[in-house]
DNA sequence: TCATTAGATGTACGCGCGTACATTTTCTCA
DNA sequence: TGAGAAAATGTACGCGCGTACATCTAATGA
């Protein structure tokens, strides 16, 4: 392979490339030069400049980036973490279209490439593996989750001082960089809005209690419950997966506490879309199935019959202030990334959009 | 920075990093040995490769991958090129959520990366200097469209015999790589079924005639009403931009027409909900709206009420299919790849799934 | 006019790997 | 036991950039 010391251009799919020597050469500059003119780094006569451009323009000279990137010992790449796939389901994919839709748009304006990295199901990913490897100059977690494997890695991530940042995901006492929506604010908006109307008997089919966003959920509904003088009854509280079907199954665990239920909240759209076909399967008239909101505002809201009232959360910002915030701490210089310093820690507003689920006849919304 | 030539550890986020000297030396061997050690090439003794193997885990000494990346002229990157992001939501987000679904568990099982790459508003992108960059190794298009720009980047992309992919879009007398489902079998499968109910005036909601699989499933439309020996009646042809909005647009269309139709095929599952709402709103009720059959078979489809009858489409498959077919491209010599010989063209099966909103009280279905 | 300096460009080398070729070691079979 | 082959390892260099340092040129000021 080294015997062509004096080749000149290399080919790729059959096509010939042209080689900054070339355009050198033809420019009547050096390679340093051509480099210079690229970059637009240091003094240059504005003749020199145009030359190399047309030089570069004529033989079609493109830099490699993957050469850039070694020289520079920087991928240039963003990388964002999702679940392991069968696992989005639960979720909405419509959080996660939001989000990468946010983190997309940013990075490209930032002129980073996105990496989609997903979770396996065996072993947990090693975030600060990819940082050693040099595929990634900053990472986004996406649906991270309260796991041994996870945490250790997210600990090391932290330790080693990348950058990096959560999304939608707290992880209690550890002061990770996070980026996150006010899901007590925003439960507790959507059973403040129940209670508004009159309704006291409130189920809430909640999320796995693995992740923060449920137990923070969980906290609003007890909080705005508290504030109304009402007493928490443990037979109102279900649990699901974030998957429609799991909600079809809590209509069915509802079914016989339906006389003492006259409103529901649940932890994602989906579920709450769950419930309210359970409930008619079940052959609940109309009228007398619960008042629901339901969480996230994705588009499936307002495809059912009632529109579903839910709450608005931000994802497509998060997204956004995910990208900013890390290509910030990528910016800083390791020793202030680390540990202690400035810890990120955002708390986007949530919004309750009402629809006809949650509303009543006669109702009493103030 | 090159006067630290005895230097032998870099560093990155505040920690040190193994070089392959190091390990080199730790386990009694040249460089040379560890790279054959690492990458299992050539006759090894297993003493030595237990030495080796030994010194880079009590390193902790992970390759860079930028540097093999530079040193292969290989980037192990997969380009995916996405719709400009805001067009994304007309197309269900779960079109795409799936066909990257299918991707990304592909591309992982071969070990490649997935970089996220997203059309622009203004320029159409140019593909082959992703290649020329060296950024991606390969590359799958989804949601082209036939516009000049995109034309000229494609050929061209032919043209170099990259390894490249479109999913979901054929372009007439191109013979560009694609893999795609049967549009014309999935409507005539949609239509044939409303013609087997007994329904004969059928109203067609098809998307922009600029992508080829709207025009494939207008042939499938043609094609069971011809079958039929039923005339095409213009008036009965509408278009939507697959929006769920254009869906409720074209309802408020039909409306005039309504007595003359009983019966409507949608382009996609949200235009086929945009069509049940826009009807409902107008206050047609329930049993004098027609019959209703979607497509794409999203999770959209059994939210609704009455459930959505769809065409699935195997588009996980689509994803995996179209990455098994790109690497080997890749793994052909250039000349193989080039223009003339084997073009892939693949086009997999649709399945209608029947459910009420094309069901009829007295059902003539055979 | 010449010394000084800023401006412009060239030279040289490293980034961390893979690998062709050279060299040394071990094995095989006469 | 020694020659030749095969196995194992070492040596050396290129991949295509960015950039520190050296060099050269033109502008400035006394």
């Amino acid at each position: 392979m080294y015997a062509r010391t004096s080749n000149e251009c290399a080919f790729v799919g059959g096509i010939s490339i042209a080689s900054r020597k070339e355009v050198a050469e033809l420019a009547g500059v050096s390679e340093a030069t051509v480099s210079r003119v690229l970059n637009n780094v240091g003094p240059l006569k504005e003749e020199t400049k145009e030359r190399v451009l047309a030089a570069a323009l004529q033989l079609g000279y493109t830099p490699s980036s993957l050469a850039q990137s070694f020289a520079r010992r920087r991928s240039g790449n963003l990388g964002v973490v999702m679940p392991y796939l069968p696992k989005t389901r639960w979720f909405s994919t419509y959080y996660f279209s939001e989000i990468l839709s946010g983190i997309g748009s940013k990075a490209r304006e930032e002129g980073y490439d996105l990496l989609m990295l997903f979770r396996n199901a065996e072993e947990p990913m090693d975030y600060s593996e990819l940082f050693k490897m040099r595929k990634i100059d900053a990472c986004i977690v996406l649906g991270a989750k309260e796991e041994p494997g996870e945490l250790d890695s997210l600990r090391r991530l932290k330790e080693e001082g990348h950058p990096y940042c959560l999304i939608n995901q707290h992880f209690e006492g550890e002061a990770f960089h996070e980026v996150d929506a006010d899901h007590v604010e925003g439960s507790w908006q959507a059973v403040r809005h129940l209670l508004n109307q009159g309704f006291t008997r409130i189920a809430f089919l909640n999320g796995p209690a693995s992740y923060s966003n449920s137990r923070d959920r969980l906290t609003g509904y007890l909080r705005a419950l508290e504030e109304s003088n009402l007493p928490l009854d443990d037979s109102l509280l279900f649990e699901g997966n974030f998957s429609r079907k799991s909600g079809v199954i809590a209509a069915k665990e509802m079914l016989p506490l339906l006389n003492a239920i006259d409103a529901i909240v649940a932890a994602n759209d989906r579920m709450a879309i769950g419930l309210q076909q359970g409930l008619q399967e079940l052959g609940i008239p109309r009228d007398h199935i619960p008042a629901i909101v339901g969480y996230d505002d994705s588009d499936a809201a307002e495809l059912t019959t009632p529109a579903l009232s839910s709450v608005r959360v931000p994802f497509y910002e998060l997204g956004e202030i995910a990208v900013t915030k890390v290509l910030e701490l990528l910016g800083c210089s390791p020793s202030e990334t680390s540990s202690s310093s400035q810890v990120i820690h955002i708390k986007l507003p949530t919004e309750l959009v009402i629809r006809a689920s949650s509303k009543i006849m006669n109702p009493k919304e103030e």
